[in-house]
DNA sequence: ATGAAAGCGCTAACAT
DNA sequence: ATGTTAGCGCTTTCAT
């Protein structure tokens, strides 16, 4: 018996509206070619009859796909949870639901997820991760993204990949030169940079605006330690004890994004070190928290959520002949993780401090 | 030309395997009903060929949907994405994919969100915001959750929730207590308790819990301020403010969130408030920063993570009879925002502390 | 063990 | 302006 179904299809909207299917999926979609009066009842009969359509049966049937993808390496992390908040918030606002994988930053786990979201035929995707400097990395996924693209598919990225897609592109490279600067501004040369891996691009980037910063100083960019870690804040704890250990004489840590500053922070204050009294430190990205710390933390802004909204903007759009690029700025944010280079005295040969004046 | 298709379908591979296409659909499946040899081959040439299976036409077909629906209040908020990571990790485990939305806390977008997932057919749905006190807030997503339920949806919640499904319960009332306890062990009497609004199930009982506490130590429970204000670290600051102002003879915030208590850190640090020297904060749920301030954040440990995927796995489960309920424990962890009552004197009457001892 | 064929609910020609 | 109908790609009886 058919009145037992459990959901009405369009079959039954159109029944009881009087109509034929054609008539009522007209109707429904919004579509020319149906008179307003007839359009109204059928919409009104299917609101009655608490009628939502099938989204398997509709892009099944060609109709065009209401979902969209969105990849990150972690959505536990709050630099890619507030890139979500805002690719949901404005799929949301437009209808459109969102289907987010983590990856993990395991390029083979990405090409997984990449695989399913397109077997899900989504309509648009955000790939949101860091790119891997060597394009060899991702050249499985960069294949089945361009066969996904081929196939009317639409793919944004955020952050420097080697895909050919629109992209949101952070000015890691400037933003990373004027935290540098600000450093330098302060009397700071004994810099010591805690990074994650240089196999990401996010990091290569950044890297590269803090030596060309130094360069432009007049110092040797190559004399600067970069001790590499995971890009976490366990990871920034343990460059903080390497550079505590291994270049004492550093006045100023700068960390390639806010979880390594903020695993620096708690580890240099498990050392007794004052910040920014013997070392300041600095981040990059501004996270929610950033402000909240104590001492605040000295970072630079990217408008994650902003950033998010926007790629998913580029991914919506009809496509371009060539990728569109969105640059977004990175602003300096100052508060009181970092001060004038403190007055204590480092031996210059062994490179050991000494406690005069030293402020912890 | 149907060579010039841009993605193989069952049909290509039942083709290039020699095979009819019911042969090749129980070969993908692992059905049973095929020679091992047979399926086999089929399996290899679906690989060959880049074969993956139509999601939307699987599902419609009636085959079991891969799509998992996650609700949330904001993803962005630490808590919620940690429960998301969760959830993702148990999904991507099972080859499920996950479309997550958030309601921003408004019932009416829930609502949206719900509907939109029921029509994507999501084969499970996790819902892991707070619930409302009010039941009638939640009457209209608690019959449309019923009516997926009755189609054979499945759903699990987490936190209390007037629906009847599978809940994933945190145990706010005895964390809650234990928290409470901790100060009163410390000798604070003067507490005073930053809130989210009254009308989340989350907040009323850790409120329950706070005051059961209270009560048990022969403290009147009614004469406990507590100050509403949004869940939110903003909301933090705000309470903190008004309890600096109104209740100046507190000795001891107790906030009912991680974010409410970095707010009011954050606060008191700006005005100049010693923590814990002149006031005890505390927060509720542990999120990944807490141990990371400055003071280490005194609160309540609920694995997120873990809630996460115990809700999926209970939504995957088979339905009993009984909606099914999984506790978690909830433990106090003590850091350095709680210490013991400060030495300041604080007039009786007017409340106004002196200065005397008061150490900032 | 294998194949043929009937849908799943919808959209998009193609009639009228 | 409205109706008819042929698929979309798959799962699943029902035959064989």
């Amino acid at each position: 018996m058919r009145s037992s179904r459990t959901t009405p299809r369009l079959a039954d909207v159109a029944n009881a509206a009087g109509v034929s299917i054609a008539t009522a999926s007209r109707a429904m979609a919004g579509a020319t070619g149906v008179s307003e009066g007839v359009a109204d009842r059928v919409r009104r009969t299917a609101e009655q009859l608490g009628y939502v359509a099938n989204v398997h049966a509709r892009s099944l049937a060609g109709g065009s796909s209401t979902t969209v993808g969105l990849v990150v390496h972690e959505i536990g992390d709050p630099y890619f949870s507030e890139i979500a908040s805002g690719v949901l918030d404005l799929a949301s606002g437009r209808g459109l639901t969102v289907q987010i994988c983590h990856t993990g930053r395991d390029p083979e786990s990405e090409l997984r997820q990449i695989r399913s979201l397109v077997a899900h035929r989504v309509g648009a995707l955000v790939i949101a991760g860091s790119g891997f400097v060597d394009a060899s990395l991702e050249a499985t996924a960069r294949a089945e993204l361009e066969q996904y693209a081929a196939a009317g598919g639409r793919v944004a990225v955020i952050g420097r990949h080697h895909l050919r897609a629109d992209a949101v592109l952070p000015d890691n490279l400037e933003g990373a030169r004027s935290v540098t600067s600000h450093l330098l501004g302060l009397g700071h040369t004994a810099i010591a940079v805690a990074a994650g891996s240089r196999t990401l691009t996010t990091v290569a980037d950044r890297l590269a605006g803090v030596q060309a910063a130094l360069g432009d100083a007049g110092l040797d960019p190559g004399a600067v330690p970069v001790v590499e870690a995971p890009f976490t804040r366990d990871g920034g704890r343990e460059c903080a004890s390497r550079i505590l250990a291994e270049h004492p004489a550093t006045t100023a840590i700068l960390a390639l994004n806010d979880d390594m500053a903020i695993g620096c922070l708690t580890q240099l204050r498990r050392d007794g070190v004052s910040v920014p009294g013997r070392v300041s430190v600095t981040g990059f990205d501004d996270v929610a928290v950033a402000g909240d710390l104590a001492p605040g933390l000295t970072t630079v802004r990217l408008p994650m959520a902003e950033m998010g909204r926007r790629a998913l903007e580029l991914a919506l759009r009809e496509p371009g002949k060539r990728p569109r690029r969105s640059p977004v700025g990175a602003e300096l944010v100052v508060r009181d993780s970092t001060g004038p280079v403190g007055s204590f005295v480092v031996d210059a040969t062994t490179g050991a401090v000494a406690a005069a004046g030293r402020r912890t």
